[in-house]
DNA sequence: CGCTCCACCTGAACGC
DNA sequence: TGCGTTCAGGTGGAGC
């Protein structure tokens, strides 16, 4: 058993999760406790979000769109250590690293918190979403139904560089993370190291295959255990899941049941590899 | 433009 | 016990 970090699927379970405590919800404080996150938070941040009613949430890649009645958006970013909790009821202390809280006028109250500070909480123009500088240049979404074999394949054309690191690049393809990375290129059979301008037309059909399948399951096993979780701590997104390759160097391969699982660094990141099944 | 490397930040795990 | 080191990885900017 793993925890996750947030990649899209526990991204898309903390959206899931706050849908209830927020949308349709008027945000009746808000409180910030630090500013300087990744980017630091708008200096009007309270005064612009206080008294606000929730049209929607979305998400894009990693990041988190809450629609505000005001035609403004907040952006939620979790960085690698960021995480939300939902309380309900009477409210508690704030942990060190709790950065800030959202009270709605159900009596909920959301923390947003971040022991790295790699997140950030931003607030934007609604019809200003697409060209924030970190939305602006994401590739398309995995899930998206016209995400097809052939567009990834015209996206990896002519590509230098390994099948890793273009899955980790989002602006070829948003959302993956190293581990959901390391998961597709195992269940498809692909060598991380492989030069990405020569993989197939078949392997290209595969690999969105199989990328939208880890995907799926992870939002589904985040969904499972969001009601779990809810009744005890309220922390959304960080969920148990226990991933095929990721993490098992030394261990037997899942698939051929007699190689090891390798690990090499590429990129400055673990990559986890069959050397015999994935070629 | 394509690609690689590294800083940012802190807590956990590990070695002695 | 405690101190120091290493590792984890999303993002964006520097450098070639």
């Amino acid at each position: 058993m793993e925890k996750n970090l947030p990649e899209l699927p526990e991204v898309e379970t903390v959206r899931l999760g706050l849908l209830p405590a927020l949308e349709g919800r008027t945000i009746k404080d808000v409180v910030v406790r630090r500013r300087d996150l990744r980017t630091p938070v708008p200096e009007n941040f309270e005064d612009r979000v206080r008294n606000q009613k929730v049209l929607g949430l979305s998400r894009r890649s990693k990041y988190i769109l809450i629609s505000l009645e005001s035609r403004e958006t907040i952006i939620v970013h979790l960085g690698m250590s960021g995480r939300i909790r939902i309380e309900e009821g009477n409210p508690c202390e704030p942990d060190k690293h709790d950065h800030i809280e959202f009270i709605t006028d159900s009596r909920h109250c959301i923390r947003f918190g971040d022991p790295r500070r790699f997140g950030f909480v931003d607030l934007i123009q609604a019809g200003q979403v697409d060209l924030y500088p970190s939305l602006a240049k994401l590739g398309p979404e995995p899930l998206d139904a016209d995400f097809v074999g052939d567009v990834l394949y015209d996206r990896l054309k002519g590509r230098q560089t390994t099948m890793k690191a273009v899955l980790m690049d989002q602006r070829i393809l948003a959302g993956l993370g190293n581990i959901y990375v390391n998961e597709a290129l195992f269940r498809a059979g692909i060598a991380p190291q492989k030069k990405a301008g020569s993989l197939s037309r078949a392997q290209a059909e595969k690999l969105v295959m199989v990328i939208k399948d880890v995907l799926q399951e992870a939002i589904s096993a985040g969904g499972s255990s969001l009601k779990d979780h809810r009744q005890t701590d309220g922390e959304l997104g960080y969920f148990q899941h226990s991933f095929q390759v990721y993490g098992r160097e030394g261990e037997a391969c899942l698939n051929c049941q007699s190689e090891i699982i390798q690990r090499m660094v590429q990129q400055g990141r673990s990559t986890f590899y069959c050397s015999s099944c994935q070629q």
